[in-house]
RNA sequence: GGUACCUUAGCUCAGUUGGUAGAGCAACGGACUGAAAAUCCGUGUGUCCCUAGUUCGAUUCUUGGAGGUACCA
């Protein structure tokens, strides 16, 4: 019988989840995992709007700003990371918060993931060569021959899959489809998954709104700041991206803006079509009393 | 006030020698097991400004309006 509960909040980015995830965690006297890809990198304060201080002095929060840019993370460790947190925040508490927009990372928590071994980040770094030398066609045909079950499921026009499921095959002298599917690791915890949403109208007006005090706050200064390592994988990020094109000076300030908010509003957008497969998750509207939603979640705690 | 040109998708515009229309961007839908705020796939969403003609048929031609732009007064 697993008497330990992790409340996951989930929902489109601005939505107001940092707000309720604190709330929540005050009102159970428990600690906060963020589940939030870019929160991670301790170099990116600004532009991921991570929880003000003050927010953060008030619940201990995990995972936030415990990376650099530099370092080579990615689902597989947090997934590892996070579970071992659990098992040692659920020694003093029975409910454990976290909250966090990048859904493949959540799913790696409450889910789990195959095993796969470590695959050293040269195969990587040939094969993204050779997409560049020889074009994806040459990499499809080389699945193809390696591992034909791949070849025919994964999303064979998309570069980062084709490499991945042959970093897989090369790395290990197995296919990549023969690690999938086996028993995940059971969890020793519930999950209640909480959905905040609203109109597309109205989070689009947060995104905007959100972006233009990004910019306030100084989200320019610290892009400048991190100019030299634009090239890194953890700026690939919107509203990173977008500053260094104005820096580089490919595009006005203006422009790279209105980029920013359009490509923070696609975001939300995938995240929603992440979310909506999820028949397990408890929506509720942005604006609700969040005793509401206490409530509920009081209501599932007991049955 | 006069003359010329314009009015087609949310925006910028193309087009139909008369058979109810299509690009880019935006938007929308979706996929996604170690790059995931990443990456990839799919979808035209339309009183063709209004009116009256000509015509089997008008967004296209003609009449008369409305709105806009430029130039001349």
């Amino acid at each position: 019988m697993k008497n330990n509960y992790l409340i996951s909040i989930v929902g489109p980015t601005a939505i107001g989840k940092t707000a309720l995830s604190l709330t929540i965690a005050k009102h159970f006297n428990t600690e906060i995992i963020s589940a939030d890809s870019r929160q991670f990198y301790k170099e990116m304060k600004i532009g991921t709007a991570v929880p003000s201080s003050e927010e953060l002095s008030q619940i201990k929060h995990h995972f936030i700003h415990h990376k650099s840019i530099e370092d080579n993370y990615n689902v597989g460790a947090f997934e590892k990371e996070v579970i071992q947190r659990l098992d040692s925040l659920f020694k003093t508490h029975n409910v454990v918060v976290m909250v966090g927009g990048s859904g493949l990372y959540i799913d790696a928590v409450t889910k789990g993931l195959d095993y796969f071994p470590e695959i050293d980040a040269s195969v990587r770094e040939g094969l993204n060569k050779r997409l560049k030398t020889e074009g994806l066609h040459s990499l499809q045909n080389q699945l193809k021959g390696l591992d034909i079950d791949s070849y025919n499921k994964i999303a064979i026009d998309n570069p980062h899959r084709v490499i991945r499921a042959l970093e897989i095959c090369i790395g290990t002298g197995k296919p990549y489809s023969s690690f999938l599917n086996k028993d995940k690791s059971k969890r020793n915890f519930n999950v209640i998954t909480i959905g905040l949403t609203a109109d597309r109208k109205i989070i689009y007006n947060r995104i905007n709104k959100r972006v233009d005090i990004l910019m306030l706050n100084g989200l320019l200064n610290e892009v400048k700041g991190l100019k030299t390592k634009q090239h890194l994988n953890a700026l690939n990020t919107v509203g990173y991206k977008e500053l260094f094109k104005h820096l580089n000076e490919e595009w006005t300030l203006d422009v790279a803006i209105s980029e920013i908010k359009k490509n923070t509003r696609r975001f939300a957008k995938r995240q929603l079509t992440w979310f909506k497969k999820d028949k397990s998750i408890l929506w509720f509207d942005y604006d609700i009393d969040f005793n509401k939603i206490i409530e509920a979640l009081l209501n599932e705690l007991e049955t």
